[in-house]
Order: structure tokens, then sequence, then C-alpha cells
DNA sequence: GAAAAACATGCAACTTAAGTGCAAATCTAT
DNA sequence: ATAGATTTGCACTTAAGTTGCATGTTTTTC
């Protein structure tokens, strides 16, 4: 459990109780997470705490928000390797329009986009929605 | 006027006045607008009559609704060539983090995306965030 | 052209995710 | 151990989105 701890200083979040088991409740699901889910499955602690911790988590680039077009924020860990986080990370994110669920691809990186004359990009979100693998054996 | 009563009949909607005005409301704009940008231009109508209005587009094809990560839903309108609706157009959409304004650049289209196995790709949306050329000039 | 059916509109209310204020509890550092 | 800072939990607020229902309007049928 120590090496959660690790993880969490160095990302300059103090370790309490709520936030270990959050973090593992996140790097142990393969899925990105509502605030509903996380909430499901912490019974005892209450909804504003989690909201703030996933928001803490969020700040301090342990966690990536994503808006999967369901209109209720998602939440990602960033890197499974829990190494540095990478400045770039721009992989995609696939929504399944059966089981409703959203996953990082981060091996699919997004191609180069040009754009207008004057416009700066600072960030990408590229959102591919279709029927997972799982649902597609259905 | 005749030339929007065509374009709504065209897409199975009645032309009733609200309808003719939001369709020229949303065609005189060249940004995305949330539904308040909508009310605010028609104090006269209701909401709920705008919501309704605006969600018949969305089922009819007129309008797309664009996520820009603001968590407010923005409409824009279908194509400019009003003409008939092209199955795949996936173009990107840019939201500018100064005016907070979004826009679709349609003449700038999605690249192929090659999935995992299994995955089905349905539709797609590419959301680029950054500085428009207007704020870049400021 | 009147009556019936279908559709559009406006008002009020509800639902839900998200966010804030504040006091109590906990942790950190001296 | 105590003071200061941070975290947590409860209650409440906000705002977008949505629905039910009665009224108004348009379309269809005879």
């Amino acid at each position: 459990m120590g090496e959660i701890e690790e993880v969490l200083k160095k990302h300059h979040i103090r370790p309490t109780a709520i936030r270990l088991l959050m973090y593992k409740y996140l790097r142990d699901r393969n899925v990105a997470a509502t605030l509903n889910d996380i909430e499901s499955g912490f019974d005892k602690s209450d909804r504003t705490t989690l909201y703030r911790t996933i928001k803490t988590f969020e700040k301090k680039g342990l966690v990536h928000q994503i808006n999967d077009g369901t209109g209720i924020a998602k939440y990602a860990l960033d890197d499974k390797t829990t190494g540095t986080t990478a400045l770039q990370d721009l992989h995609l994110h696939f929504h399944c329009i059966k089981c409703n669920e959203t996953v990082c691809l981060t091996d699919h990186k997004i191609p180069h986009i040009s754009l207008p004359k004057g416009y700066l990009s600072k960030d990408m979100n590229l959102l591919v929605k279709g029927v997972c693998d799982k649902c597609n054996l259905k």
C-alpha cells in the first residue's frame, strides 16, 4: 500500500485514507468512472469529499476528466505507468453506445491536425462513439 | 423568407414562426449557441419551447449538438449549404478558452483513426481547445 | 367549412450533476 | 502539546436539462 502513497506524494497530494482508496479504486478499474460510480464504491464517505478528492487529483495531474457526450463527467487515471505525467498525452477516448462505458485508448494517439491561420491549439479531445469489443460479441 | 421555409419542409419540420426565427438566428451566427444564448435572443418565447425546437431540429438532422468541455450543450446548423445532410460530416470543433466560443471548422475533417480489434466506430468528435484567431490578435 | 385529430406552445414543476459555506475533525510542524 | 493549516461531512444552493399538462394552433377528414 506504500506504493500508492508514494504516487500521491510525488504529485504533492497528502495521502489520506480516502485518497488512497480512491486511487486504488480508479487503478483497479479499466473504464472511466463518474462521480456516481465512485460514490457507489464508497458507501461510507460523503459525496462532497469524493467530489473534492477527484478535483484535487485532477488539479494535481493524477486524473483527467473525460466528456463522452453523455453530459456526465467521467474520470480516469492519467497514466498506468504511474510515472511522470506526459505533457501531451493526447490519446483518444472510446464511448460505447451500448454499455455506456468509456475507456482511454492510450495506445491510439491523435494525429496531427492543421488549424486555420491564427488559431492556436492547446489541448485536444478525440472521442469515438460506437460499439466496444465486449458488446460486439453479444 | 420562403427559403428557410423550404429548408424546414425538406427536413419534415412544420415551419412555425419560432422555428423560422430560430433557424434564422442560428444561420446568422457563426459560433455555436447554447440554449441560453438562444433564449437571450428570443425574449418573447418560452425556454421550453426553444428547448423543444432545438431538439426537433436535432432529431430531424438540421443541427448537431456540440460538447466543448464546458459542460453546457451547444448547437450549430448541420451544413451551410442547406443542402442534403452529409451522412458523415465529421468535421472538428474548436473551443476558444479565452472567449469561450466554439466554432465548427467544417473544412477540417477528422483523419482516419484505427481502433483495436472488435471496436466498431459509429461517430466521432474531435475537439480542439486553444485560442481563436480573434483572441490571438488581442 | 365544421369537427376531429395531430401537433405546437407556455407554464409550472421536477430531476440531477455540480458547486459552495461552514463547522467539526484531522493532520503537520514547531 | 499547541497553533496553524488542511481535510472531511452536512446542508444548502445553482443551473442545465427535462417532463406533464392544459391551452392554442394547424392539418386532415368528411
